[in-house]
DNA sequence: ATAGGCGCCTGCTGGC
DNA sequence: TGCCAGCAGGCGCCTA
């Protein structure tokens, strides 16, 4: 579910019901998660406010005025405020009570691809963030270092923008959408790439995150922001998910093939496999 | 440097 | 109807 939209989502949603209420205390599951909960962290946290939340690539940061608790939501995780009296669902894993306990912070992972983990302070984070080579917010990808992340590697485009090292939050949802607005062959190289081409794709990450940001995100499956409020960008989606479908631009039918491991959705008549040769 | 494969998990779908 | 392979939005690790 969550790649960078829909991780926006959640902590724009998340901001009104948790800005400003204290954290009572913590409940863990006995289920491990990818990187483990650790029972000291509980203490640290307890009667610390939230300050702020914001978004570092796929990453939530719940800022507790010197802790930050810093929440990745892998493939299925789901973050949200409910009133303590609501059943909990399955896969429930950290319960963060609040303020007088009538409402709680519920962390809920069906696969167990997402993590917890608590850091001392903002320089902590920093290092934190740093030692994962996390690359540049999309809105503030520098043109000189894109066109240098593109330019000596025969890597694809579709392993390039799924490389949170190049630029952070983009995942396989949009990296075919993005390539498919650029009108590019997600097969072709990095170095291939003529200048205008890196900067067509370049401003198509924007284009597209921007728009999904605008329809919440995309829904498919179940997943839904921290309001509970379902995305809509999945009504849009060109190539995504439309294998043999008409292309909404030639209609000729969407193709998928698998690059960088992952499945890939694109159309074969408007997205050139090779760069047109330019005449010298 | 880079591609490819696997592993971590659970749940749903489509084809037989 | 029932079963099971295949697939899923992430990512880290290993090998060649």
């Amino acid at each position: 579910m969550p790649e960078l939209p829909e991780v926006e989502t959640v902590v724009r949603d998340l901001r009104g019901p948790l800005v400003g209420k204290r954290l009572a205390g913590v409940r863990t599951s006995r289920k491990k998660l990818r990187r483990l909960w650790s029972p000291k962290w509980n203490r640290a946290v307890a009667g610390h406010t939230v300050c702020s939340l914001s978004r570092r690539g796929k990453w939530i940061l719940i800022d507790l005025d010197g802790p930050q608790l810093l929440i990745h939501l892998g493939m299925t995780g789901q973050l949200m405020v409910v009133p303590s009296r609501k059943a909990r669902q399955d896969h429930t894993h950290l319960v963060f009570a609040l303020d007088d306990g009538t409402e709680e912070l519920r962390f809920r992972d069906v696969r167990r691809f997402g993590c917890a983990t608590l850091l001392a302070d903002r320089s902590a984070l920093m290092r934190f963030f740093q030692d994962a080579k996390l690359g540049p917010e999309p809105f503030e990808l520098d043109p000189v270092f894109w066109r240098k992340c593109l330019q000596h590697t025969r890597r694809n485009l579709k392993a390039i923008l799924l490389d949170q090292r190049v630029v952070a939050g983009v995942g396989n949802i949009y990296a075919d959408e993005t390539i498919f607005e650029a009108r590019l062959h997600p097969r072709l190289l990095g170095q291939e790439l003529s200048r205008q081409q890196a900067e067509r794709l370049r401003m198509a990450i924007v284009v597209v995150l921007r728009r999904a940001i605008e329809k919440r995100g995309s829904s498919i499956r179940n997943y839904v922001g921290g309001s509970g409020l379902k995305g809509e960008y999945q009504n849009e989606f060109r190539v995504y998910g439309r294998t043999g479908k008409a292309c909404v631009r030639c209609r000729k039918p969407i193709e998928r093939i698998v690059l960088a491991g992952r499945a890939t959705h694109f159309c074969p008549q408007c997205q050139k496999a090779r760069r047109r040769k330019t005449a010298v």
